[in-house]
DNA sequence: GTCTATATGCTGATAGAC
DNA sequence: GTCTATCAGCATATAGAC
């Protein structure tokens, strides 16, 4: 059996998880560039030297928060039940997209806002990311479109302004408002139906 | 008459707009946390100390191209030609939004994501010409949903999804690309137009 | 594992010469 | 109007005590 947790001494097992958390409340408020690594260190309640133990650097430190992220979303995103059919794909990617993003919203803040701050080498692994995260809409509205279920024009635009367009829920909504979580969804998914299926 | 420009001495009249426009483009491209009065100052050709003499301080040259921004957007949004009714008006917004937006994109850019960088009372002053400018959008879905012309759902959250939605457009539009801007202008108000006129 | 102390350098902003 | 020189402070990162 594994010895009861010491109440003062090592927390290696858990000091590393905690500056994440630190380093990812901090940058999500004053972004990257205005966060210092005493900020951070103070966050946890440690000193500043004490975070070298954990992370290289500041860069990789925003770099792993990144990077989980967008993994994090793909491999949600791939164990998503997607029911039958482009249409209920759509559908199920539309809730997912909503649902997770209003979970997650301190790291998609950051997946969005701090991409120029990673160094070249970081940002081409995360941007990698990203596109294999839009191609798989893509993907969708193309089996829909040669399904003859929808009529989503171009491809790429459409696959671009959805996630735009549902991405910015984070800017806006606010637990305990006028709408809950679920009326959200609902109206976005009416919304994107009117975008894909539509007419003339 | 005035007297011809000198070639050297005094720029006053030039030096203050260019220094706005270096912060512009080095805001855009770092961020402002991120870029220093040095660089900028070397961006001009001037040494940091100069730039003094055309703003206060680094935040206020923040405001000042943030606020410039949305007050010129709200200027020319009040300028522009609506048409007849409510879908007309939709119309025109959609193609507006998108044609400004790629018209200047690191003013767009700065206005999004720099938001946390202002002061408090900065980012009231800045917050309430957006909310104006979004009050826009949802005027006319209540006008074309009161005319019958239209079934936005609910309002706010269908003017916030388009405007992100549009906004999006400067992401991944780029110049001699596969799609003209009227390719792109066009796709994106037949989206716009499926969403708000849509069904059931 | 965390601390204190420190290196090296850059920051925003100002003073005063020219 | 722009320059050089400078202030006071904070940045990242490291070294070494405990």
């Amino acid at each position: 059996m594994r010895p009861m947790a010491r109440t003062t001494g090592s927390h290696s097992d858990i000091t590393g998880p905690r500056i994440r958390a630190a380093a990812l409340k901090l940058f999500a408020k004053a972004g990257y560039a205005a966060v210092s690594m005493r900020q951070i260190a103070g966050e946890v309640g440690v000193q500043a030297g004490a975070l070298y133990l954990y992370t290289p650097d500041k860069q990789t430190l925003l770099f792993d928060l990144m990077d989980g992220h967008m993994a994090d979303l793909l491999a949600a995103w791939q164990a998503e039940p997607k029911g039958q059919g482009a249409l209920a794909a759509l559908e199920a990617f539309v809730r997912f997209h909503i649902r997770y993003h209003l979970d997650r919203s301190d790291e998609v803040f950051i997946a969005y806002m701090e991409l120029r701050n990673l160094e070249p080498a970081n940002f081409t692994a995360v941007e990698a990311r990203r596109r294999a995260y839009e191609a798989e809409l893509e993907a969708i509205l193309a089996e829909g479109q040669a399904a003859g279920a929808m009529a989503p024009g171009e491809l790429r635009l459409t696959a671009m302004a959805v996630i735009a367009m549902l991405t910015g829920v984070v800017t806006w909504y606010r637990e305990g408002g006028r709408l809950s979580r679920a009326d959200v969804e609902e109206e976005y998914w009416r919304l994107v139906r009117g975008m894909v299926v539509g007419g003339p």
